[in-house]
DNA sequence: GACCTGCTGCGGGCTG
């Protein structure tokens, strides 16, 4: 080993350190060696320092200009946290540390001008803003010889780890020197492939140094025990109440979960209980985790805000509160305990459900096992489109093929074509984005019409420049109005997935009726609602999705279940071996086989049809996906799907929907697997995220084909998986997976039925038209309000719909009150007539008229005049009908022989079916009795 | 009952 140069010596004395961690030697030689080093540890281990010390020693010893060292972190909390943990060590050597965030003060920020640090802590973004807009900082970089990046793990992942793995050529081909890069995470599946993510380019000889000690740990997994008169919570909170050791971290997987159980824990006699979590403020958070480090807290229930980062100080016990979505995050939380390395972490596991039980015994294997989900990475190319504006502003025009070159020498898109790159570039030249100059680009209008300056006047699809460096999308949210005022928001996933019409929801503890959905104006206009069981709409649409690996690790533990029924290791309590044993003791009774990935159980509930088989999450959302788009296709819109790992379900249709994909040629499920997608708001939200990187302002059409396939692309990415449920599907025709059909609900369906529903959405102009109708009678201008759509299109549409081969049929009616034409639904007449709110364009006056009623027949040369007695048509319904001999009509008046008024001022009705034909003629003599007699 | 993350630089001119 290299010496440790003796100032360091002395400081790490100062520190109180006996020794340096495992971590610290391992990584010290690799580093002073001039190699590129990923460190992999869990959190706690003195990873920073571990980078920090060889740095240092080389420091010392050599002449380093500022800025040497570049500390990128995700976090600002972070960011704040390491500045001062490397203070302490540059104070008293010599050199100097800065800081550079969003929130940190202006004058704070512009000091580094005036005093160059020798480390500067910041964001990917922090960077991203130095060198596309710092050009005067952007100077000091040229001097950098190192780059440690930290909780590579939480950005390898995602767009954030793309925008900074160019950034880093970006910055390499800036310095013209290849900078030694560190990279330091948690625990992460394959490694290598981490490393060569953040080495990109760099011609260094590299080193993965791996501590392994997250093996050991102790964990138990208890399931709560509901008492007689007790809700769930309560037990749970009961259960947690005995658990507690303090200091714990409480972690759930929802902030809903944990306000439910502080309010339940707090009646108990714990003290100092706190909650962490994304909504709560920055003050106040910042005040639990001082708390916390000061060791006056006993509990602090939290979510995913506790998992990163920041230091905690000792923490005596895990506690979660129901098992987490991977292995990733379930190795971080009970990282959280029992830090000072030589220390067991300390975790349990508190389950509500049996499959919770089969979660959290996966997790424990897998991670006993050293089994951890791997990075995913992909060719981001909204990243692309934003780099190449970066750059552009960094250099103010340069040529094409430089744009290339520095962007392909990132890991993330060495695949790259120049042809689609050149496609893109021609695509935002199309939009104005970028303007073409002897061969070269520069920055065109189109970006100063996205990305604001001024702060005011914003219509709502214009930016502020600030978030041009950011590739975290805020959520968009729908305003909930009543009588223009805004009562609330929802986020826009939750209402594309849930939301319809109709439904009923609760705020602030008033129930509200959904009366139509503007996504236009980003609006859902509600009117109060006197009864029925609303749903909070609170959480976001996003689910957490579950690790495949849970899936296959499931089919592991039930193969081997007796070992954890009948083994005599305390991993799991005896209430959760109860749970177990029944569970299997279905499936044995039965004389099925346990539950596994090559067996599909269909069941029946409730009409809904439930297909329950351990399955990967993205397959199950595909398949559910699919099967919404079949049942809305050929059925009905009035459907819902579910998906989990413990299968998928339709609801609405009494068909085995699932043996029609099966029936399907490859080429048609595929291509019905991507129509699904697109038809899903999960591509419509990707789309609307995506399109202002590419300078597409107006909605993207059909023609926009970079923007519509690399939505398609990122929305399969994170949630579907076409690939894999193509095979899956193969796998069915070839039998390699039964199907078996049960009577009833078997466990696993039961877990699939815990899940909740999505609902279709529909993009198609008649559809909406359809749902934004349905229940209701309205006029052109109201329509065009509630979709924003121009009255000339939709009353065109509206036309159209009346034919009889229209799949969603409408026709319209005088509203006498107003002599306003109202539509309606077809299927709607019957019900909107004899209802109060049109009482007088249905009920005529005066019984004792005669009329006769004017048909010509549809698609036929028929006519027909028929003389009826108002009254007869009010009283002897099945007499009138007879009258009419056409199935459909194709234009309906009346006239009255002894008065010629009547034939010019009846109203016409087209395309008329002959069941509702009654309705229309009653509607016409109201009408008319009307303006004789009113 | 469904998570989390980030977000103008620079310098001129004004006030007390």
């Amino acid at each position: 080993m290299h010496k440790l140069h003796c100032k360091l010596q002395s400081l790490i004395k100062e520190k109180g350190w006996d020794d340096l961690t495992t971590v610290q030697k391992e990584t010290f030689t690799p580093i002073i060696e001039g190699k590129n080093v990923l460190v992999v540890a869990p959190t706690g281990y003195g990873k920073t320092e571990a980078a920090l010390l060889p740095i240092f020693n080389i420091m010392l010893r050599n002449e380093t200009k500022p800025v040497a060292v570049l500390y990128i972190t995700p976090l600002k909390a972070l960011i704040n946290d390491i500045t001062l943990r490397i203070e302490w060590w540059t104070s008293k050597l010599g050199f100097s540390v800065s800081r550079k965030h969003g929130e940190v003060p202006q004058k704070e920020k512009s000091l580094r001008l005036k005093k160059v640090p020798h480390i500067l802590v910041t964001t990917p973004e922090g960077l991203e803003i130095d060198l596309d807009w710092a050009s005067k900082f952007r100077e000091n970089y040229r001097n950098i010889k190192w780059i440690i990046i930290d909780e590579v793990h939480e950005l390898v992942n995602s767009k954030r780890g793309a925008q900074l793995s160019v950034l880093l050529e970006r910055l390499k081909d800036f310095t013209n020197y290849d900078f030694q890069r560190i990279g330091l995470s948690a625990t992460i599946g394959n490694e290598q492939k981490v490393a060569n993510l953040i080495f990109g380019s760099s011609n260094r000889e590299s080193k993965i140094v791996k501590v392994e000690g997250a093996r050991d740990f102790e964990v138990k997994i208890l399931k709560v025990k509901q008492k007689e008169g007790e809700d769930l919570w309560g037990s749970t909170a009961k259960l947690v109440n005995q658990l507690v050791e303090r200091p714990t971290l409480l972690f759930t997987n929802s902030r809903f979960s944990t306000e439910r159980l502080y309010e339940e824990l707090e009646r108990s006699k714990l003290k100092n209980i706190f909650i962490h979590h994304s909504s709560i403020s920055k003050e106040e958070k910042i005040r639990v985790e001082n708390n916390l480090r000061e060791g006056k807290a006993d509990v602090v229930i939290c979510t995913r805000t506790l998992e990163l980062g920041i230091h905690v100080g000792d923490i005596k016990k895990v506690i979660m509160y129901r098992p987490p979505p991977t292995v990733s995050s379930f190795l971080q939380r009970l990282g959280r305990s029992g830090h000072t390395i030589n220390r067991v972490s300390k975790g349990e596991i508190v389950c509500l459900y049996d499959y919770d039980i089969l979660e959290a015994i996966s997790l424990y294997e897998l991670a006993k096992a050293g089994i951890v989900e791997p990075p995913k990475s992909m060719p981001y190319m909204d990243v692309v489109a934003r780099e190449i504006i970066g750059i552009t502003l960094q250099y103010g025009e340069i040529n094409v093929e430089k744009l290339y070159n520095l962007i392909t020498k990132s890991s993330y898109y060495k695949g790259l074509k120049f042809d689609k790159f050149l496609s893109l570039v021609k695509y935002m030249i199309q939009n104005g984005l970028l303007k073409k100059e002897n061969y070269k680009v520069k920055i065109g209008k189109t970006f100063f019409k996205i990305w604001r300056f001024d702060k005011d006047n914003k219509i709502t699809w214009m930016k502020d420049f600030s978030e041009f460096f950011s590739f975290i999308s805020t959520d968009e949210t729908f305003n909930l109005r009543y009588e223009n005022k805004t009562i609330g928001e929802i986020d826009a996933v939750y209402v594309y997935k849930h939301l319809r019409n109709n439904d009923i929801i609760r705020i602030s503890g008033k129930l509200w009726r959904i009366v139509n959905i503007d996504i236009n104006k980003m609006q859902v206009n509600v009117a109060p609602a006197t009864s029925g069981n609303g749903e909070i709409p609170i959480w976001k649409g996003e689910n957490i999705s579950k690790s495949s690996l849970i899936t296959k690790q499931i089919e592991k533990v039930l193969h081997n279940i007796d070992d954890y029924l009948y083994g005599d290791d305390s991993l799991i309590d005896e209430e959760s071996k109860n749970a177990l044993n029944k569970l299997v003791e279905f499936y044995r009774i039965h004389q099925l086989p346990l539950p596994n990935t090559r067996t599909i159980y269909i069941e029946n509930e409730n009409d809904e049809i439930v297909y329950a088989t351990l399955i990967n999450e993205k397959i199950a959302n595909t398949l559910s996906h699919a099967l919404l788009y079949l049942a809305t296709k050929k059925y009905s819109l009035n459907v819902s799907a579910r998906s989990s790992i413990y299968g998928f379900s339709i609801k609405g249709v009494d068909k085995d929907l699932l043996q029609d994909l099966i029936n399907l040629d490859e080429k048609q499920l595929k291509s019905l697997l991507i129509k699904s997608v697109k038809r899903s708001p999960l591509f419509f939200a990707t789309l609307k995220e995506i399109q202002y990187s590419f300078g597409k302002i107006n909605k993207v059409s059909s023609e926009d084909k970079i923007i519509l396939e690399e939505a398609l692309k990122q929305t399969v990415n994170k949630y579907f998986s076409i690939k894999g449920t193509m095979k899956y599907v193969k796998m069915i025709k070839e039998g390699k997976i039964r199907i078996i059909n049960i009577n009833g609900l078997s466990p696993l369906g039961k877990a699939v039925l815990s899940h909740s529903p999505i609902k279709p959405w529909i993009s198609d102009l008649s559809i909406r038209i359809y749902q934004a109708l349905k229940g209701g009678a309205y006029t052109v201008e109201e329509l065009s309000d509630m979709l924003g759509i121009s009255k000339k299109t939709l009353e065109l549409r509206l036309k159209k719909m009346r034919k009889p081969s229209s799949k969603y049929r409408t026709c319209n009616f005088i509203d006498v009150d107003t002599h306003e034409t109202r539509w309606v639904l077809m299927e709607d007449l019957k019900e909107i007539a004899e209802s109060d709110d049109y009482y007088n364009s249905f009920n005529p006056i005066n019984l004792d008229e005669s009329y006769v009623m004017v048909m010509r027949a549809y698609q036929s040369e028929g006519a027909t005049e028929s003389v009826f007695r108002v009254k007869d048509l009010v009283k002897n319904p099945e007499e009138f009908l007879k009258r009419i001999p056409y199935d459909e009509i194709l234009e309906l008046k009346l006239k009255d022989p002894n008065d010629s008024l009547v034939a010019s001022i009846s109203p016409k009705y087209y395309f008329v079916k002959k069941s509702i034909a009654r309705f229309l003629v009653l509607n016409a003599i109201s009408y008319i009795q009307n303006l004789k007699f009113g």
